[in-house]
DNA sequence: CGCACCCTGTTACAGATGTAGTAGATTCTG
DNA sequence: CAGAATCTACTACATCTGTAACAGGGTGCG
């Protein structure tokens, strides 16, 4: 289930309002990137290929939609990235963020009230 | 400096110990992937074309060292993902990471400690 | 009903990636 | 020095990705 860059766009389009057609599609992403139609079609349909969407016609209309949550993508590219370029544990990503990426000192608060919340809402 | 998968697996050599020769790589990689000689001579000429590795002779042999640094590398391919999968921003992923990727107590607490030591040594 | 329009499905093509063979230059070794 | 072992440089090829044109079928308006 591995996204490009391109396939990431037509996949949120998709979370945010879905069953959608390729027109549907291409509107909302006309301005931002300026893909003709059928750029976009190649592309949801190779989408439905890979079991990212699905696809029913409806009349003469294929419309598509997402058969993977955005939480499970969003998953398996993460873990993609920890696999690839950190030592597979999400804890040298952490600490590469904290260490690297300057976070401000409201989103290090931030972060801290959502562990508060996850310690009080058990979990192991 | 966007690294493809197999290109993340000679970085790593070369970040361990540089300068190598194509040989030295091979021999590094060679149990985990079985790459041929000439598979890995390939690769690391992309890379030097890509500026993500730099080569120089030493009597008939080139010996590659890393152009750019491995936290440089990461950092690049984090804000990458944050684009492509999420909404740009660190916390969607810190708190992706924390409602999806099961972090136990243990991580937890650790992430804790690596913010408060954050929080000590100054930083906006 | 006919025409304009929209949709699907097919085909195309260049660049990136994964993977590797081969020719010719160079160097070690006996 | 001659042959073996190495190296580099070039070439190759399938697949994936980004991007799109085009042909032919369905459909709604006048």
């Amino acid at each position: 289930m591995k996204l490009s860059d391109a396939e990431w766009t037509l996949m949120h389009v998709l979370w945010e309002r879905s069953p959608a057609s390729a027109r549907d599609v291409l509107e909302a992403t006309e301005a931002e990137t300026g893909w003709a139609y059928s750029t976009v079609k190649t592309m949801l349909d190779r989408l439905v290929d890979k079991s990212a969407l699905r696809a029913r016609k409806r009349a003469n209309t294929l419309l598509y939609e997402p058969a993977v949550t955005r939480d499970a993508a969003r998953g398996t590219a993460v873990r993609a990235l920890l696999e690839k370029a950190f030592d597979g544990t999400l804890g040298s990503l952490v600490h590469h963020m904290l260490s690297e990426e300057r976070l401000s000192r409201r989103e290090r608060a931030r972060l801290r009230e959502l562990l508060d919340e996850h310690d009080r809402r058990g979990g192991a």
